[in-house]
DNA sequence: ATAGGGTTAG
């Protein structure tokens, strides 16, 4: 077994997961990508029996257990009918005897309500209804549900949702932290600075944690001048660390009052703390929007002579970002450079971003061996990210079959899936290559019924204007409806494009409702 | 939520 992985090892790669500490089945041989045969993979679980492995298995056990659950999800995302309010949806429920056999456990709670995230009155009808049935919720459904609320602007629904929950005792700093954050993303700051003030009533304590986050949901929505006197009310009794000083430095970068950040700098040292990374990653970044990279460079000088403040993977991907998104990819470049020379070690988001940086540099070769070598020999495993760089990349190369393999590889993958995302440059291909029966119905197939992905309003565009420029207008036209009927609005444009091929076919019934589908918008 | 990214549409 010994020499089978050894051998193994040395002809692929295997990425280590830092969370399970177990190795993850995931290879590279050369140019073409496998996933790990089934046989392989047992004698990796059979060399890697350990504590951590057992729980990856239970973990896989759960997962089909899971699946079953997917069912009695579709059975009551079913019986709920969108459009009617949470007591309706609640009766409906409770009338119906297959929804009423379904076990409650917290994972079909939590599934539901991940379901109607931008639903609020299915959210709160199922809720209610587990509710009837005995369920007892857990402090983290209520959680979800206060955000629903709050990000559906449902202000009320979501006080009373907080009394609720204050008389079952079941408020929590995070609890307190959605709320806040929804009244000020609401424009009600007031509305945040009350429920801090209420705190006590939750059994909860203002200190410096609290105080912290109360200030951050305000400085967040730019609210940071209010944030500052409220500060200047509270320091004399709750002490401010250094969070506190680096949240009023994002606030101000925020509201590009920069020299307010430098003095709240000062500031901070007036009370005894150092700036750190973040403050001054922070003003790097209010830089880098404005492409000041001269200020960028001066402060990367700064951090590297000063102490305790150093640059980190955060800082550069910031910069290299930025530099590329400003198309100055040998700057860029020489960033990534620099963290090596420093020897700064590099994370997954830093090297999506240098992944791509290669790839708008018009240097593929570089990203595929930033990815096929420098990652794996770093033992970071690439993510959904790195995946849609890579098919993005070599789609615009015209290396289709390389991207296909890439997009295989992920489907297959323990780590991570596709998404949406991955597919737009594919889709986006069929396209320019014309194997739009061939590829194209394949890969919408693939999406819907193996990867549960829903089309987004980006993807019916391109889709549309991909079919409409290769005369399938009546193709067009099918998903035209289907995105209306889902409640997206098409693009103006979309509708002028769709129309004009529509009436040179003839179609003048598809016509008349694209034209009342335009009055609309 | 104390800091970081990309993306379609000729």
């Amino acid at each position: 077994m010994v020499s089978l992985l050894g051998s193994c090892l040395r002809t692929t790669r295997v990425f280590l997961d830092p969370s399970f500490s177990c190795a993850l089945y995931f290879v590279h041989c050369g140019h073409s990508f496998h996933a790990l045969s089934s046989v392989f993979v047992s004698s990796l679980v059979e060399t890697f029996e350990t504590p951590h492995f057992a729980k990856r298995k239970l973990d896989c056990q759960e997962q089909c257990l899971n699946s079953t659950r997917q069912s009695d999800i579709g059975i009551l995302v079913e019986k709920v009918r969108v459009g009617n309010s949470h007591d309706e949806i609640l009766q409906s429920l409770a009338h119906d005897q297959t929804c009423n056999s379904i076990h409650l456990s917290h994972d079909l709670v939590n599934r539901l309500l991940f379901h109607f995230k931008d639903d609020w009155k299915s959210a709160l009808g199922v809720f209610r209804w587990a509710e009837l049935r005995g369920y007892k919720h857990k402090s983290e459904a209520y959680d979800t549900l206060v955000d629903i609320l709050g990000k559906m602007k449902q202000m009320d629904q979501m006080e009373a949702l907080l009394e609720e929950m204050k008389k079952g005792q079941l408020v929590t700093l995070k609890t307190v932290g959605k709320a806040m954050r929804r009244f000020s993303g609401a424009g009600q700051w007031e509305n945040a600075v009350r429920v801090f003030d209420k705190l006590g009533t939750f059994g909860l304590e203002k200190n410096t944690e609290s105080m912290n986050l109360l200030l951050d949901t305000l400085c967040k929505e730019r609210k940071v001048e209010q944030a500052r006197e409220i500060f200047l009310e509270l320091k004399s009794h709750i002490s401010p660390n250094a969070n506190t000083f680096n949240i009023f430095i994002h606030g101000w970068c925020k509201v590009c009052r920069v020299d307010e950040a430098y003095w709240t700098i000062q500031e901070m040292r007036g009370h005894g703390f150092l700036p750190c990374v973040i403050s001054y990653s922070t003003i790097i970044q209010f830089y880098c929007c404005r492409c000041d990279f001269c200020k960028v460079y001066e402060l990367l000088d700064e951090m590297e002579a000063a102490l305790g403040s150093t640059p980190n993977v955060v800082t550069y991907t910031s910069v290299m970002s930025a530099l590329a998104k400003s198309e100055k990819y040998e700057e860029a470049l020489e960033i990534a450079q620099r963290m090596r020379l420093v020897g700064c070690k590099p994370d997954a988001l830093f090297y999506n971003s240098l992944i791509h940086s290669l790839g708008r540099a018009g240097r593929p070769q570089e990203a595929v061996h930033v990815f096929e070598e420098e990652m794996p020999s770093t033992g970071i495993p690439p993510n959904t990210s790195t995946y849609n760089s890579m098919i993005a990349m070599l789609c615009h190369q015209a290396q289709e079959l390389k991207a296909l393999n890439l997009l295989n590889e992920m489907e297959t993958s323990m780590i991570c899936k596709p998404d949406v995302q991955t597919y737009y440059p594919l889709l986006k291909s069929c396209f320019r290559t014309g194997k739009i029966d061939s590829l194209l119905r394949q890969l919408l197939d693939d999406m819907v019924k193996k990867h549960h992905l829903s089309l987004d309003k980006s993807a019916y565009t391109l889709l549309i204007h991909g079919l409409c420029r290769a005369n399938k207008c009546d193709w067009a036209y099918c998903l035209f409806e289907e995105m209306i009927g889902k409640d997206i609005m098409p693009r103006y444009r979309t509708c002028c494009l769709l129309l004009e091929e529509v009436k040179l076919k003839h179609l003048y019934d598809a016509a008349k409702k694209i034209e009342i589908v335009m009055q609309k918008l």
